[in-house]
DNA sequence: CTGCTACCTCAAGCTTGGTTGAGGTCAAGT
DNA sequence: ACTTGACCTCAACCAAGCTTGAGGTAGCAG
């Protein structure tokens, strides 16, 4: 058995539940690394379990690839993190999910009020979320819904009219 | 001026702050809808303008186009949808929005457990959500985590060792 | 009539996060 | 020696959600 301590690409993907292609991937976007065998085999130090499971869980709090990459590159490099490594680590995330978090119940809460009235007047109602900058930092790609101008304005006062001026500025 | 109800996609695009190439788009995907004057230029019902805003709102749930153009057919053809036909709209994504906010406290709070402990073991820890299949419904594409197997099991029992047999099954 | 701007179409390109496939090698079992 | 399965690389492709660019029209001012 190869219980040498260390893994092959398969028993990673076995005991990660990430494909082999991604495992590639994530290594090609310098998220995790390997030693090559004289075979030019791949393979990895048992705290990649451990990158990966960080790399799982930042995907699901919302964090691109690319920041998780970041992140990573903090670790001390020739030297196996330890708890502390990671507790600093997954507390970086702590306030995105915070954030994350608050926009979608403010999101929620404009949306109950919307429901009632049933306008969807974003004065008022759920994108009336002005300087929300960090908003829509939601996973896959862009959303990016925040840095031009997020608010639309359909519906004047009464129910759909609205010609409050074309301001729009620029 | 093009005060007669209707308004061009520059007007639209102004007052959403939704680009033109993206309202383009958004009508080839069948989002929104104009009617054509003689020279062949989009003109829009004020409505329009509440539709974006629906859109807007729903990606900022995380609601992908696919599932926004679907709801939005459901609206009334041929009749100016009413308070009510938009309330219902809303409605929709409220459940949805509970699901995301509890999906991400969850996370959280494993996370913070995870950061106390600084094992990163996803067993105890934040990605430990069996059969949360509804997880990482995500904005932008897939992130797709769950459908597999969720979960990696960095660390055994102590620190960074775990050899907790092959049992990854398939 | 010229010129300008806003508009049109269609095709191609971009980013993220991967997967799929072709063509070839490594390592183990018989 | 041969076969099998796991592994390798590299390029192409996918889906979402747009943007950019080329080449052309519409409509108004002067």
């Amino acid at each position: 058995m190869s219980q040498n301590s260390e893994l092959t690409v398969g028993q990673v993907s076995a005991r990660s539940g990430v494909a082999v292609s991604a495992l590639h991937f994530y290594e090609a976007k310098g998220l995790i690394r390997s030693r090559r065998t004289a075979g030019n085999q791949r393979r990895y130090s048992r705290d990649t379990l451990r990158r990966i499971a960080f790399i799982r869980v930042s995907q699901r709090v919302g964090i691109p690839l690319k920041t998780i990459q970041r992140a990573l590159s903090a670790l001390p490099d020739e030297r196996t993190p330890n708890r502390e490594d990671w507790a600093r680590l997954s507390a970086l995330w702590r306030s995105e999910l915070d954030d994350r978090i608050r926009q979608l119940q403010r999101l929620r809460d404009g949306l109950t009020d919307c429901i009632g009235c049933g306008c969807l007047s974003l004065d008022r109602c759920a994108l009336a979320n002005p300087g929300d900058v960090l908003a829509s930092q939601g996973p896959g790609s862009r959303l990016m819904v925040a840095p031009r101008r997020d608010c639309v304005q359909p519906c004047g006062d009464g129910d759909e009219d609205g010609r409050e001026a074309e301001a729009v500025g620029a």
